[in-house]
DNA sequence: AATGAATGAGCGTTCATTCAT
DNA sequence: CATGAATGAACGCTCATTCAT
């Protein structure tokens, strides 16, 4: 099972010896992409707001466009071993696994909220060939990983057929983006203003996971 | 209620008398926006593209930001025009106003989804003031208008308290989105390659309303 | 005399049938050109604040530049007129002609300050050459008309011979042309500022005209 | 006194490192400047005179603007050398140093016309606030300097009382300016065609000098 | 006779990238 | 190994002028 698994999950770690000044790039240019958009962030931005020379870009990745792409690389290497954590835990039932992997995705994005919003810029806008190839891989592992799952619950009996994975991880997946893209304006809307910010971040996870959750169970027809 | 609900949405027409020509420039740009984003999309490209003399751009809309604007008002009135005409007929319960709400938001990502991938990177990447604040007005005006909804069938005792408008919404308009971007690869995965793309905008059209409606029902706790 | 002082005037007049409108745009244009040079000032500049069509500076001039050359031979045609007034007077002496040529051209430079801005800067920026060649053949006249009011002293041994014609012409235009541009930093640094408009205006032209009076006679060596 | 004269004049001098590239870019397009004016030259004419790549101006000084103004910081910081080297001169009596001051004046403008032709036109055509701002000061500084030297030599009972001191500098200022515009024509009219180029221009300046200086002492009265 | 629409040319500036050191 | 200096290409925009009506 485990071994299957894995299969289902592609490899996107490349080696690459970064070293802290690659790290610093990848972040500070993360943050400006997630801003103001990759043709709207320029390699001085990028070098001003990193604090390093403006050559080093090109220098450490060779151009602006694979500095993208290791950016893609190294926070979806990461995603790939939070996954894999996940489904290799054997003591866990298989609607666990989808509860887990729903909040998974929801942290996921709350906490790498400028990567997403690259991600969505990129497969919006679509430029970067090598970019789009690992979220088409992404995406097809992921799907088949919950696909495995759901397989296992229709086996089992506890989850309805024909279940549309695609659609239905379009709903977790949307979801999340949106309230992501209109943060402020569902804090605004519910009265969360007065809320911390930590405070409201845990709201809107709650909340996020409850509704999703519902969602889920809703349209795969299982009960806890 | 019908008449104060007109009142709910926001009045984007804005006098400008359009020309054949400037209707040509705005869908024409609204393409290659969509395909290759603001930023990426050069007044030259425009111009070719249209059919055009580069400097038409500015003499007609000013610069190529005001076109952007031209183009979120044009399309904005038409949408307050479509969502008014559900509004106000009469003969809907509210039931069968939201269910229409979904199905016209649906049928309108799909007919004008050039347009829904603009507004999706101005809602990440923002940058334009003009653009932002018709988007805020739109998105308040949509979510008041559905909140006046519920209240009616809560009243009624048809619908669930506590429902979360904007995360609700933030499902409808996500799960639309993820399946405008993800269009292709929904295709490849379910198999629906052999259907023509008409038969398959169909496919799309009937699953993403039959979806989205199941997951409204769920949450709000009515049956029709 | 008379007759042979007419020669020393070139003739700019030139048959041009102007109606109302072609004086509103040179009278305009006149100003912007003051204000902002020919080069920073467009034909959308001079319509718009002459109120008149875009397309009527070309259709009237026929270009930019030749608006430029209307606006000289029409200033350079009325100055012509004001000179030969002055040499035509049979009943003065040549000191009282010198004298009255500079407070003259006092009048004349602090009436149409926005002209000789124009005019300083086509000396200096030199391109039209239509206007050179009026500039020239002015300057020419001007100096050989002062010339034979000087010879005229000079057989009557009343002014001194040697004299630098266009060295002592250079000292009144310049003088002139230098309170012109420097006319605020006059007022200010003389304490005017307490002198109304009008009456700060008199006391310039009265200061130019003792000063350079008193230069002219200084350098002729004659006295009154 | 003679220390106290130094705080007359403006320090203009600004740290800025100017490598042979910017003295090179900077002397071609005071040449341009001065030929064609400021909005008459194009940075595409600088970049071809100069011999540099067209973004070289940018890169160096930030803006054609920019440009204009380190032109002028330049040449007004070698001024304020040159004043202050007269000024400090101890073994001089004001009067000499009057003299030397015109001298000085004449020199510079010979040697520098080109400057001189671009200080003329931002004076007329004004637009750049840092420029008017530098000549302000220059102006100020000039005239209390000179004032300094009159009061002194009025105290000594060796000059007029109420000297408009202004205007006897606009006298010089615009005696060698008219000059310097109507150079050729000022060799024609007297003839001194004959002289080679270094033979005129040394006429050229013991006249104005003569002249000028003939002119400030009937002025102020004084002999030397 | 007068003008709104349109345009080719060229503007100042910024871009990602290169390269000598 | 790292970088300051430099650059060709392209950017959005404005210009004076034209021309069909």
């Amino acid at each position: 099972m485990i071994n299957s698994n894995k299969c289902l999950i592609l490899r996107f770690i490349k080696f690459m010896a970064f070293t802290e000044k690659h790290i610093q790039i990848l972040e500070k240019s993360e943050e400006l992409f997630a801003e103001k958009g990759f043709n709207g962030t320029t390699v001085r931005d990028i070098a001003e707001y990193a604090g390093i020379n403006l050559a080093m870009v090109s220098y450490y990745f060779g151009s602006k466009e694979k500095l993208l792409e290791a950016l893609f690389r190294n926070r979806m290497a990461a995603t790939q071993i939070r996954l894999q954590n996940i489904i290799s835990n054997q003591s866990l039932s298989f609607i666990q696994k989808i509860d887990i992997l729903i909040d998974e995705f929801i942290d996921r994005v709350i906490q790498k909220r400028c990567f997403y919003k690259v991600m969505l810029q990129e497969q919006v806008i679509n430029k970067n060939k090598e970019v789009i190839k690992l979220l088409k891989d992404y995406k097809i592992g992921y799907a088949k990983l919950v696909s495995t799952l759901i397989v296992e619950g229709q086996k089992a009996k506890k989850i309805k057929k024909d279940i549309d994975i695609v659609m239905l991880l379009g709903t977790m997946t949307g979801t999340v983006t949106q309230i992501l893209i209109n943060r402020d304006y569902y804090r605004e809307f519910n009265d969360y203003k007065k809320l911390s910010d930590a405070a409201f971040e845990q709201k809107l996870r709650t909340n996020l996971s409850a509704h999703i959750k519902h969602l889920f169970k809703a349209t795969l027809g299982y009960e806890q």
